[in-house]
DNA sequence: TCCACTCGCACCTTTGAAATGG
DNA sequence: ACCATTTCAAAGGTGCGAGTGG
């Protein structure tokens, strides 16, 4: 393994958790704060952190069922996503090992019904399932290799089964979230703790999660564009009526042998001073799975966050959210990163980060859903409320 | 009664081991 | 013996509609 020796921000964090850890990482990409940038990563930082740059590779794709509204299907034993998340990677460091994480995060504080050919809010949000990390499955790889090509995050699979043992990351039916990605200077995901991150968000890429299709526009789109989809409605016999159901037999079991590594994030969260001794926390293991490390959100905590940065229009970003921009604010702690989800009762319909996907209407003024948002502050805050570290991982 | 959810179907795509050729 | 390419079977992924249950 390779270590890039003016990885400055890797190795102040790795050792101690430095103060200026966080502040380096911010500092890196953000033209809030240009005073600390100096200070930060000064030491040797050859390839100064913070033009890391994030595009969203089938963005065209996204923005079709983002104009319609997407849904992604979750199922009890999990479900791929499609479109599925495409990214490209570029200003990381060659040589420095990075982990690419991917999590979900909810856009609002409410439920939706499929009403009459559109979402209806139907009500408060139920309260969030354990916050699952989905690792990329090369990571750790160094910098070279994300940004030799574009890759995606294909294998992750989505479930809204709260038991759920398999590191699916899991959501709720009939709520809206949207995707989130955390590229984490680390040399394995048990440091990704220590090393600087960054985290990117698409606004195109938000869906409502449904166990079946409501929108017979997104059926029609992804029977247009995935190739299973396709399969199945182009196929010759549609017997499903002729079905005898009694007599149903089991299926054949198959075992899965994907090679996953997601990460249910929790114990990996930036410590406290309380932890500072540098080592990592061996994360509680759960249920089953040797590898899946969950975290259960504490919704009596809060943090204080700053606002996000301004996305581009053209599908790639930089640097979208970083840890909180009080002054001295060194690293998310375990008390500032079990924080409530950001559901808070006082957040009207209105106060949304991302758009939720418009309704048909809406979408068709303006494209102004088809770049990046200012996020709203009050989203921001509660945007970044939602546990960027917990891990799981299989 | 309504509606979200579960389940199994049968097809196509993907994957990877085995076979073949250079 | 080694490597590259091709073949092929099994596994995996898909939306649909009936059934279930709150």
């Amino acid at each position: 393994m390779q270590h890039f020796p003016e990885a400055s921000c890797t190795t102040a964090a790795s050792s101690v958790l430095s103060p200026v850890l966080f502040q380096c990482v911010r500092v890196a990409s953000s033209d809030k704060h240009p005073a600390s940038a100096a200070q930060s990563c000064a030491a040797g930082d050859s390839y100064p952190q913070g033009r890391v740059r994030m595009t969203l590779e089938n963005a065209d794709l996204w923005k079709s069922f983002h104009s319609v509204g997407t849904e992604m299907i979750i199922t009890k034993h999990g479900r791929r996503m499609f479109p599925h998340c495409s990214v490209r990677l570029s200003g990381l460091q060659p040589f420095a090992n990075y982990v690419i994480m991917m999590d979900m995060v909810p856009v609002d504080g409410f439920k939706y019904k499929w009403k009459k050919e559109q979402w209806e809010v139907a009500g408060k949000a139920e309260p969030q399932p354990p916050c699952r990390l989905y690792m990329h499955p090369d990571s750790p790889a160094p910098g070279s290799h994300w940004m030799k090509q574009s890759f995606s995050f294909l294998k992750m699979k989505l479930t809204n089964n709260t038991l759920d043992q398999h590191g699916h990351v899991i959501l709720h039916s009939m709520h809206r979230y949207f995707p989130r990605f955390h590229v984490i200077q680390a040399d394995s995901p048990y440091t990704v703790r220590w090393g600087p991150f960054q985290t990117f968000s698409f606004p195109e890429t938000s869906f409502t999660a449904v166990t079946a299709y409501q929108n017979p526009k997104i059926t029609k789109l992804k029977i247009d564009h995935n190739p299973f989809a396709k399969g199945f409605r182009e196929g010759g016999t549609h017997s499903h009526s002729k079905r005898c159901r009694p007599n149903r037999s089991p299926p054949a079991k198959r075992v899965t042998m994907d090679v996953k590594c997601c990460i249910s994030l929790s114990d990996l969260q930036r410590t406290p001073s309380t932890s500072q001794s540098a080592q990592v926390q061996k994360p509680s293991l759960k249920g089953g799975h040797p590898q899946a490390w969950t975290l259960e959100p504490d919704p009596s905590e809060s943090l204080h966050a700053e606002p996000l940065e301004l996305h581009e229009y053209d599908y790639s970003c930089e640097e979208q959210m970083v840890p909180a921009s009080v002054p001295y604010q060194p690293y998310r702690s375990v008390e500032n990163s079990r924080f409530a989800f950001p559901l808070g009762d006082a957040e009207g319909p209105h106060a949304v980060g991302h758009p939720p996907p418009p309704p048909p209407a809406a979408a068709e003024h303006g494209g102004q859903h088809h770049g990046f948002h200012h996020h709203h502050q009050a989203r921001a805050a509660d945007w970044s409320q939602y546990p960027l570290f917990s891990y799981s991982s299989w």
